[in-house]
DNA sequence: TTTATTTTTTAGCCATGTCTAAAAATTTAA
DNA sequence: TTAAATTTTTAGACATGGCTAAAAAATAAA
């Protein structure tokens, strides 16, 4: 198996290879707190041992290899994460330090009984999809709140940023996953949200409503 | 916090340490399997950090600091070993590598809330008390089943060796902790015992006697 | 298209934690 | 009590995963 170490880099280029087909080594470093040069270093030996292409001043990509540990690690994590959530009684947003020490423990009899245990969530506290055994990732539908309509209604599904500041802030604005929620006027001067939810009516920066995802 | 591999050499003076006052590099080495010369090394450093009194050629014994993190570890791994078994259904010979590494988690709330989940069980699945949040250790008032006498009866409370070996060994028999059990005969030759157990009676060797402890 | 800026790589250094081989100290045995 | 055996330490090496400083390549700007 990868070192710990080598798992929160092949994290990484999964998360930023999202967005961005070739990964940079400044994103990766910036993501990591680390130097570039670090990072060169250390994307070398993930190239040699085949997680991912690797063309130098390009960028790189993870491999079949690479996807599957990726998704393997976030599954962990997803899955600590629920556990921490739903029988810990942790609050959603002091659970992601947690679970990042968490899914580097090494047994997959361990993460299947969890899995078995937790009665085989489909997504995590935060509305993430769970990766199955074997990879899939399902995808939920989910369309961020600054995209939806006048008068267009739907329901809380997941939150995009997993940060403390981010889920307290939300604590206070009382959204949480599954709340019904109503766009009520787009606010054209800086694009903040007028919503209704839990019966009253709150504005919301536009910064908050991408963060947001619902389910239509 | 001490790395994880300065965990391992502290717990290992801890263990050691309950039997001979000083602990000899020689037998810290055995049991890490790793050469004396790393050892004497590593000893070096835990001195300096103030966990062990380190007297060269002589040998280490555990500080109050070098204690109470031993103890903060064991109650780890014993709170962790206890989820496995009653919530994930691990069997009991199968926890404990797990437990190694899930007993490096750093986080105090996490293994309070894991306590109170466990609804603050006493002892772990091999019957081994779990030291409490302050270092709090329980005495139990186990005895080694050989020193039992002629028809004294007890019960099952803990076994003194945890490896797969012995423990399967242990299903095999039907020995499980709170299982009621009387010494029948002593065999002198070999010091193997006759017990009554689950209302039949077999023969068991003194190294297995040894390795069983019981609540009188 | 040449220059400036940014990004990436290389080279060399450091800490941690391990090892081997050899020296030193301690313990055991003759 | 001296010699032999064992244990412990030291010295020097290596892998991993970071760093800084400087060189090289790629990109952006003039």
């Amino acid at each position: 198996m990868a070192s710990q170490s080598k798992e929160d880099y092949i994290k990484v280029l999964y998360k930023l290879g999202q967005e961005n087909d070739v990964v940079s080594n400044n994103a990766i470093a910036a993501y990591l707190n680390m130097k570039p040069s670090s990072v060169s270093d250390m994307l070398k030996k993930l190239s040699n041992e085949n997680y991912i292409n690797y063309i130098k001043y390009k960028g790189s990509k993870l491999t079949e290899l690479g996807i599957s540990t990726a998704l393997s690690i976030i599954r962990k994590h997803r899955l600590w994460e629920t556990f921490l959530v739903n029988h810990l009684k942790f609050n959603w947003d002091q659970v992601h330090i947690i679970a990042e020490q968490l899914e580097h423990i090494e047994s997959d009899e361990l993460i299947d009984k969890l899995d078995h245990f937790l009665d085989y969530p489909k997504s995590d506290p935060h509305g993430d999809p769970i990766p199955g055994k074997n990879g899939e990732i399902i995808n939920l539908g989910h369309v961020p709140l600054n995209n939806l309509k006048i008068l267009e209604t739907g329901f809380i599904a997941a939150v995009k940023k997993g940060t403390p500041s981010f889920l307290q802030h939300m604590d206070k604005l009382g959204i949480k996953l599954g709340t019904k929620i109503q766009v009520i006027e787009k606010v054209e001067f800086d694009n903040s949200l007028e919503i209704k939810i839990n019966n009253e009516s709150i504005f919301i920066s536009n910064e908050v409503a991408k963060n947001i995802l619902i389910k239509i």
